[in-house]
RNA sequence: GGGGACGUGGUGUAGCUUGGUUAACACGCUGCCCUGUCAAGGCAGAGACCGCGGGUUCAAAUCCCGUCGUCCCCGCCA
């Protein structure tokens, strides 16, 4: 590495280095003066150094004096050992100092307004209002640093598998992804608006038309939906297509893209990555986005209570209802309290009621025990492999509804119970989501994630007879209970897409006004492809053990969508919007309000 | 659209239930002392009219209403 004048950065020096004579740029981390001696902690985004000013060189010294928090300082100095017994091992720079012989201040600084140390106390409203002053902080410097690498290491991996990136448009038009979409008045076109992208789908399919064969971008997608820790309005995806393949080329080639980030971060993820269905998550984990790291695979007890007296169980039964159980090992010291919390989460997730049983000294404990025979409560332990001191919840409900109810239970379980993880990631893929949900209150067909999915091959003839039951080749990637990519084999055939947009509720002039860009563009030779879109954000934010994506991002925006740096979003002046040909219809007083 | 938590010197909090002298504590900041600290130490000091507006009251950080902001969640959103 060459500067001009810095020979290196703050987190770079070790006891190799010992006799160097070196420059080094940063901030005044902290200043402690002993009367006689003086250290400044010199710091940049790679970390601290120890600098060493003496009181010999009267000059230094005063000009050390005056050196406060987050002074700009260019010092030079040579590197040498800390005396011995005065090694930091907390450092990775802790072996060395820098004895200075001279220093620049380059610029002062107001006090921050917070502590810059490891052990910030501070609002997130504070860090976002002086975000250039947070992100000097070790750990929001090696977050963004991170980011970087996953991004470097995407690009490279994909470049080298003869992927191009291409830009798509930031300015382009409404399509019907679903969520709210962020719009742009034209200047020229008055009356008519932009809408930013909610992701690239169309564009990349119509690059796949085009003969890309295999395009990535890491692309930033626009949502103007309400914000949750894990949801930002503008986000970052890795985006990309390939032509002329399938699951069997997308999941390898997402597996080895994972694996050589977690390599290079140090750790483990363990490849290929397991695959369920959809129908098979839904029914073992009653969520289709599992946290693997832990067991607690539900289990189906229909079949015990068949016959059962407790009419809460037999009235389900009959109706073609399905009985869900989950055994929770240890769970027989949770108490009345944590039982009456787990009923909670069972009733808003729409359960009438939650069975509960404890299992101790070889018996049942549970106001419901005594509506079973000793019979089915003994081939219900056997069924689940109970034991002593574990906890049995049952959900008796239609059988999707019944498994959602112990979905939510099993997470509950999880933090409830304290349970450590089996293992540090657990990455799978969920495969074969149904093609089409029935919306009953607007009587059509809606794609369950995306309108471009492929529906299986053999299954195609159901389109004109029971659309309903569809699988498709549509699919998710799982990390640690977050859904972390989604993706898909698309219709290349125009008539079968347009055949699914018809049952969505949409007729040709629909699919023109909507989808016409990509359906024409299928009729001119599209090539059979599949692709899958990877939260990049989410995946750095579990990267840095983060819950919260607002972490891995430089300049995020608050809950209400509002940015407190820039101020964004603001008012404009009248001559802006005349321009526009727009008028604002609020009344005066929410404006005025407003300022 | 709905539910919950929070808002008190620069920062983080206590005080609020049960209204009543100079609003407390820690960190930071300022000055002085100190030659081996690294979340330095010692002494002294400055700094908030308690988010904003209104109401109740002899009296409001404290009670009531409204409003703004932040965070979490449901809806929504992949």
């Amino acid at each position: 590495m060459t500067f001009m004048k810095r020979t290196h950065y703050c987190g770079q020096l070790r006891t190799e280095d010992i006799g160097k004579t070196v420059t080094l740029c940063g901030w005044a981390h902290s200043a402690r003066n002993h009367g006689g001696v003086l250290f400044i902690d010199l710091r940049d985004r790679t970390g601290l150094t120890q600098t060493v000013i003496e009181p010999e060189n009267k000059e230094l010294f005063a000009t050390g004096e005056k050196i406060k928090g987050e002074y700009v300082i260019e010092l030079r100095g040579t590197v040498r050992a800390r005396p011995a017994g005065y090694a930091n091992g907390a450092m990775p720079t802790g072996g060395i100092e820098v004895a200075a012989s001279g220093i620049t201040v380059l610029n002062e600084s107001k006090t921050p307004p917070f502590e810059l140390g490891e052990h910030v106390n501070v609002t997130e409203e504070i860090r976002l209002k002086y975000r250039y002053v947070d992100l000097r902080r070790q750990k929001m410097a090696a977050n963004l640093m991170r980011r970087h690498t996953v991004a470097q290491l995407m690009r490279a991996y994909l470049n080298k598998r003869e992927f191009m990136e291409v830009e798509t448009p930031i300015l382009t038009r409404s399509t019907p992804e679903g969520a709210r979409d962020y719009l742009v008045p034209s200047r020229v076109s008055a009356g008519n608006f932009y809408a930013l992208p909610q992701s690239p789908q169309m564009f990349k399919q119509i690059l796949m038309v085009s003969g890309i064969d295999r395009y990535y971008q890491l692309a930033r997608a626009f949502r103007d939906e309400d914000l949750r820790a894990d949801r930002q309005p503008e986000f970052t995806q890795l985006d990309l297509e390939m032509s002329f393949a399938k699951e069997d080329d997308v999941f390898p080639l997402m597996e080895g893209l994972m694996k050589e980030i977690f390599d290079a971060m140090g750790q483990e993820l363990p490849v290929p990555f397991p695959r369920m269905t959809y129908q098979t998550v839904m029914e073992k984990y009653g969520s289709d986005k599992p946290d693997l790291r832990y067991g607690l695979e539900l289990a189906d007890c229909t079949d015990v209570f068949k016959s059962t007296g407790f009419k809460v169980f037999s009235s389900v039964v009959e109706t073609g209802g399905a009985i869900r159980a989950l055994k929770a090992e240890g769970g027989a010291k949770l108490t009345r309290g944590d039982m009456d919390k787990l009923t909670e989460t069972a009733k808003k997730a729409g359960a009438k009621g939650l069975v509960w049983m404890r299992v101790k000294d070889g018996a049942v404990e549970s106001p419901a025990a005594k509506f079973f025979t000793p019979e089915e409560l003994a081939a219900l332990k056997t069924k689940l492999s109970a034991k002593d001191g574990d906890a049995i919840f049952m959900a008796s409900d239609e059988p999707m509804k019944a498994s959602l109810i112990m979905g939510e239970i099993r997470k509950d379980l999880i933090t409830r119970l304290e349970l450590k993880p089996a293992r540090p990631w657990a990455a799978f893929w969920v495969t074969n989501f149904p093609l089409l949900e029935w919306r009953p209150e607007e009587k059509r067909y809606d794609a369950t994630h995306n309108p471009f999915t492929a529906p299986l091959e053999e299954e195609i003839p159901l389109l004109d007879t029971n659309p309903g039951n569809m699988g498709s080749h549509q699919y998710d990637m799982v990390l640690n209970g977050v859904e972390l990519a989604s993706g898909s084999v698309r219709n290349h055939r125009s008539g079968i897409q347009r055949k699914i947009m018809g049952l969505m509720g949409y007729n040709e002039e629909a699919i023109q006004e909507r989808f016409g860009m990509l359906v024409n563009a299928l009729d001119y030779g599209a090539p059979p492809h599949a692709g899958i879109a990877i939260g990049f954000d989410r995946l750095v934010a579990l990267l840095s053990g983060e819950t919260s994506i607002r972490e891995v991002i430089a300049f995020p925006k608050t809950t209400t969508a509002a940015c407190p740096l820039s101020g964004a979003p603001d008012r404009v002046d009248t001559r802006q919007l005349e321009d526009l040909h727009l008028r604002i219809v609020e009344t005066e007083k929410v404006l005025g309000e407003k300022n």
